[in-house]
DNA sequence: AGCACGCCGACT
DNA sequence: GTCGGCGTGCTC
């Protein structure tokens, strides 16, 4: 019986969503299995595309003459049987397409590269004729994508007339690293006898034969040359002489290179015993119990993750730890690393695709255990899970904002009960949705209450800036916060101070008419770069050079206006001229590894002021930092969003456990136009319970998560009312299936309407128990898929981080 | 996605 | 009359 592989094709589109069937040639009847990758044929011009073996089989639903795998791309599988199960649930769950799951889950590195090759397939066609039509050099190799449709057109032409072919490439990007190793061929004996042949002259020759003859074991190339100084012609003269052998062998990128001391386990407290007692019964029960660990800034959540993690490991058993991408610094890799060792992979977007693939095979290959990772590292390949662990999980960057819609929260969950092992989510500030949980008993509640070393909170003033607007104007530092920087310089001591949100940022307004410069292509307003010297759109990238006249009016009076964190430090620098001030922010972290580099600047000491957005509030420990300024708490409050108390509260309790977080007491400052709101009231004594209790009164009364679930539905199009016509349509085709509970808010348009030229209408959904949703929705995809060439596109998010 | 089939307008 | 525009449907 012939064998059939089912196989999820890399075609992202509703249609394609399900296994086709292929006949399996004999040569590969062997090798094939389960979770390979491998090329198939495809559509009517058997076009090459890459597929996933889901299923091997012996028989095929499938009426007519099945078409063959024509290779495979890989020699072991790269998916597990849990992954491919995983992917079907998750395409499902958050209406996205399998093959985009799939493609998630694993390393860049395995997408593969489509490319296409001419062939001259009629003698009447001569090369100069062809080459008329595109250049002969680009015969091997081109993509579609960079034809113009004139060429396109004609090609098409010449091959329906059978004077061309065109041939098709599927090719695998993954590629290990190799480096050469040079094994000596000779001995101490022969030394003399060799250098007896060699050119008195030829210096580094000798010097080769005598490292060689005193040195048996095999050395790295590059590390030969450089420790004689010599090149790769001197060795691969050797090498032809007989002298040593060179053999390419594998090597890992390592991120890490840099050995890391060890560390013990630390003494926990009763409070992180009791907490640590409840999740390693967990592990070694094999239950997949979610446990929410609440813990205030400092009571070494940490701590308790590690001795999780070690409790697994001495069970046979592996880990998994999400951290937020931004709070995975080097001080938390460190921590990790000086614990486990080398049983440690790292997999976050500082990487570079090499360096992630590597590590991800360390993992495939079972020589990690533990997997430290930001949101894509929840589909590590690791086998055999002890304990998962997400730390700071109210963090909004664990739900992907595209296709697939996930939050590492769910799939962790899937996880856990896929292994029958417990997950654990710390914070100091849960989310809503998971503390309502535990307060349901559907997770259960680890409270640490204490810091440890029992340092007391630092104490926070809140800065009312409407009377120091009315006193003083308007201006970016209170006299409050400026003395107590002022003193912190005197003595010696760091300050770190948040701008919230680059959003903030310098814009360009006309004093005499209030034109502000616009993106042409968005609905937002253009933001000054003072790197770059022009205007930039945070959203389509659109760049040019700032006026020096007002476009409208021609005022010359066409200013900035706002404040971005390149101004602040400017006029910081003007205050403090003997400030050193280190600036950390979109612009300045692009670089890779530019992030570290500030964060180590600043950890030893090398400067005073440790300026930036929301990335400096999460995860940092420096000692020496006793003042911590919010410059302006507010800019989160204002945003149409019924999450910004959450997040303001989150953020400012967030940032002010970075100060006196050693043995000297902490300063915080939050400058705020809304001193009396609750999120801000709150944050000041860090009382995360009574914000609990405000919030979810407020969301019950506004009828908002966690008491309602959320389906947002966006349309996006170049023509305004093409959206709209579509979210109305899909409006009418939804609401017979919705019960009555069911709120509707829409069809209207998103509050930033036009991206990238095209305006987007959503609706959003929130209900309680409605189970014809899902289906209802799916139904509404597959049938969009029709206008989708129309250039309609319909995005669905279940649970969006945010209505805007 | 990409390719073929099929039905309408402006050209040799 | 045909060439080629792109709307529609299918791909094991």
């Amino acid at each position: 019986m012939a064998q059939i592989a089912k196989v999820i094709v890399d075609v992202p589109t509703m249609q394609t969503n399900s296994p086709y069937s292929y006949l399996v040639p004999d040569q590969l009847a062997q090798a094939i299995q389960v979770g390979m990758r491998v090329v198939v044929p495809f559509g009517n011009g058997n076009r090459k595309v890459q597929g996933f073996v889901v299923e091997l089989a012996v028989a095929s639903h499938f009426e007519k003459q099945l078409k063959s795998v024509e290779s495979l791309m890989d020699l072991e599988p790269v998916l597990t049987k849990e992954l491919i199960a995983l992917s079907g649930w998750l395409a499902d769950e958050t209406f996205s397409f399998q093959i985009t799951c799939l493609l998630t889950m694993l390393p860049n590195v395995m997408r593969a590269k489509y490319s296409k090759q001419i062939r001259i397939a009629d003698s009447e066609l001569t090369p100069t004729e062809l080459a008329q039509i595109l250049p002969e050099d680009s015969w091997n190799d081109f993509t579609p994508e960079q034809l113009t449709p004139s060429q396109q057109n004609a090609l098409t032409r010449l091959r329906r007339q059978n004077k061309i072919e065109i041939v098709y490439q599927v090719k695998n990007q993954a590629q290990t690293k190799r480096i050469f190793q040079v094994q000596s061929l000779i001995t101490l004996a022969d030394e003399e006898k060799i250098l007896a042949k060699v050119r008195k002259n030829a210096v580094k020759m000798q010097q080769l034969v005598h490292y060689l003859a005193t040195h048996p074991e095999s050395i790295n190339q590059t590390a030969l040359e450089k420790k004689l100084a010599i090149s790769v012609a001197t060795i691969k003269s050797g090498e032809a002489k007989g002298w040593l052998k060179r053999k390419q062998v594998e090597q890992y990128r390592d991120p890490y290179k840099e050995t890391h001391t060890r560390t013990q386990p630390l003494h926990l407290n009763e409070e992180q015993q009791a907490a640590l007692n409840q999740v390693t019964a967990a592990i070694h029960s094999s239950k997949a119990q979610t446990f929410l660990l609440e813990g205030v800034t400092g009571s070494g959540k940490t701590e308790v993750y590690l001795q999780a993690i070690a409790d697994a490991l001495a069970h046979k058993k592996t880990a998994l730890m999400l951290v937020p991408e931004i709070a995975l610094t080097p001080q938390m890799v460190t921590r990790v690393k000086g614990r486990f060792g080398k049983q440690v992979a790292v997999l976050h977007s500082g990487l570079s695709d090499g360096e992630k693939f590597d590590e991800w095979r360390r993992i495939k290959r079972h020589e990690a255990q533990v997997v430290v990772g930001a949101r894509s590292a929840v589909f590590a390949p690791i086998e055999n899970i002890g304990v998962i662990i997400i730390d700071e999980e109210h963090e909004t960057s664990y739900k992907q904002d595209d296709a697939p819609r996930y939050h590492a929260r769910n799939v962790a969950q899937w996880r856990c009960m896929f292994h029958h092992c417990p997950l654990v989510l710390g914070s100091a500030t849960p989310s809503l949705e998971s503390r309502a949980r535990s307060e349901k008993q559907v997770y259960r509640l680890l409270r640490l209450t204490h810091r440890i070393n029992g340092q007391p909170l630092p104490q926070v003033k809140i800065v009312d800036m409407r009377q120091e607007l009315q006193k003083n104007g308007s201006q970016n530092f209170s006299p409050a916060l400026s003395d107590a920087i002022e003193q912190r310089l005197q003595l010696g001591q760091q300050s770190i101070l948040m701008l919230n949100r680059r959003g903030f940022s310098s814009f360009i307004m006309c004093r005499d008419c209030g034109f502000v410069l616009k993106c042409p292509n968005c609905d937002i307003s253009l933001t000054l770069h003072m790197d770059s010297h022009s205007m930039k759109c945070h959203y389509c990238g659109h760049e040019e050079a700032i006026p020096k006249v007002c476009p409208n009016c021609k005022s010359h009076k066409i200013r900035y206006y706002g404040t971005g964190t390149e101004k602040v430090e400017q006029e910081l620098q003007e205050k403090f001229p003997e400030a050193r001030i280190l600036r950390m922010d979109v612009d300045t972290t692009r670089r890779k590894g530019a992030h570290e580099r500030i964060l180590q600047k600043f950890g030893s000491g090398d400067a005073d002021i440790l300026l930036g957005t929301q990335m400096i509030a999460k995860g940092l420990d420096f000692p020496n930092v006793t003042l911590v300024g919010v410059l302006n708490a507010d800019t989160a409050l204002e945003l149409p969003d019924f999450r910004s108390s959450e997040r303001t509260f989150q953020l400012l309790t967030q940032v002010s456990g970075r100060a006196g977080r050693a043995d000297k007491l902490g300063e915080v400052f939050i400058q705020t136009f809304n001193p009396d709101h609750y999120a801000i009231q709150l944050a000041k004594t860090q009382n995360y319970e009574n914000f609990f209790r405000k919030e979810m009164y407020i969301r019950h009364q506004g009828k908002y998560p966690p008491y309602y679930f959320t389906l947002q539905i966006t349309a996006a199009h170049k023509e305004e009312n093409l959206a709209a016509q579509k979210m109305f349509a899909v409006l009418d085709e939804l609401r017979p299936q919705l019960s009555q509970n069911a709120i509707i808010l829409g069809p209207t348009p998103k509050p930033i309407a036009r991206v990238k030229n095209k305006y987007y209408y959503q609706i959003v959904i929130k209900y309680k128990n409605e189970p014809g949703l899902h289906g209802a929705v799916t139904k509404i995809l597959q049938e969009s898929q029709k206008n989708y060439q129309k250039g309609i596109q319909l995005a669905i998010d279940a649970e969006p981080q945010s209505f805007m």
